[in-house]
DNA sequence: TGCGCTACTGATACTCAGTGTCAAGCTAGC
DNA sequence: GCTAGCTTGACACTGAGTATCAGTAGCGCA
């Protein structure tokens, strides 16, 4: 059987990959993202170029591969919300384990959110993923509320966008304002105020 | 007087910039997007590689130089609309004029379009792109409506998805529906259906 | 314990994007 | 025509990302 064998290896693999994205976080906040080379990395990390290059792909990716797991959990948490709920309420909820991601240990988050910032390649790089969760929230939200798929999308981007926009502020303030409350700002900001456009239909 | 000599050098230069980028769109229509080198360009071009890296800078943009007015008109058109309109149909009117254009040619605009979804690099950089329009609407927004910052880039941002959003389906569609009423389609998601969600603000 | 399989490593070589520099040439304006 | 300043093409260079390959370490199995 070759699947427990498999499973350990992942294991050493993951663990190894976490242990290469911290060093390496540390170079990047010390030389800067774009001045810091895979040469760079390797060395502070004790390993070839070659080997680093292999557990990443892409320099991005050793920094936003921290938000890979929050596609998935807030879909999960899309799915998870009662049948009767209006869209934005759900996806307002759905936004929420990310927004607990970042509440949890903010200072670590806040340098994290701030080196990504403040480097245009890594923001392109991290809304590109976020665009990439876009068609797993939208098919969950079709199937609860029978929305058409391009009114999901458009319900769904707007409420990435709400999340993103929201982290953007809280960072600008150093954290300090509660997350939570920029995004309900941001999300009433879509939800109210909203005027007589097309309320015929 | 040094105004009408760099006035006749950029005509000029605009003049060479669009020639190039539009024997470059066949060259990337032929051997596709990534594959293209600037060597291929510049040959195909009959100038040297240094002189087309000069003209854009990077691959993308000789491509995505052509959505480049849109941001301003787009801008100038929200400014233009009456001052007590509601932000959403402000908003709707103002992407008008990018709507308008790809109306104007659509086949050509079709073949553009498709170039790009079709080049996860060109997706990309477009985006950046029209995130970069972002501010300068807000902004706009903000002084008609004296909606906060933080509203006014969440209501433009989710303008802007709704467009994004309608010409992905336009080219899916084949431009075999009118853009017009996509983008329509597109705004009334954010516009109705939208639940009981923070409505007591 | 020893064998064989497999995945990981590091070395090397390569392509290509993008930067910088420089001398030569062209052109608009005098 | 002269000349200042822009444009061009050539060249050299850095660094990301790809591909290949031989050596090696760890694992399951006998």
């Amino acid at each position: 059987m070759s699947t427990p064998r498999t499973k350990t290896r992942d294991i050493a693999r993951s663990a190894v990959r976490e242990e290469l994205a911290e060093v390496a976080f540390g170079v990047f906040c010390r030389d800067g993202f774009e001045k810091a080379t895979f040469d760079d990395l390797a060395a502070a990390a004790g390993v070839s170029r070659s080997t680093f290059l292999r557990y990443f792909g892409t320099k991005e990716e050793v920094v936003l591969c921290a938000f890979d797991p929050l596609g998935d959990e807030m879909t999960a948490a899309l799915r998870a919300r009662p049948a009767d709920e209006d869209d934005w309420t759900a996806l307002r909820r759905a936004i929420d384990p990310a927004v607990a991601c970042y509440a949890r240990d903010p200072a670590d988050k806040l340098a994290l959110l701030r080196l990504v910032q403040a480097t245009p390649a890594l923001c392109a790089r991290l809304r590109e993923k976020v665009v990439g969760w876009r068609p797993h929230l939208a098919r969950a939200l079709a199937e609860r509320s029978g929305a058409s798929p391009l009114a999901a999308l458009v319900r769904v981007a707007a409420a990435l966008d709400c999340l993103t926009l929201a982290l953007e502020h809280w960072v600008e303030l150093d954290g300090g304002r509660a997350l939570d409350a920029i995004t309900d700002e941001a999300f009433a900001s879509l939800t109210v105020a909203r005027g007589r456009h097309h309320e015929l239909r």
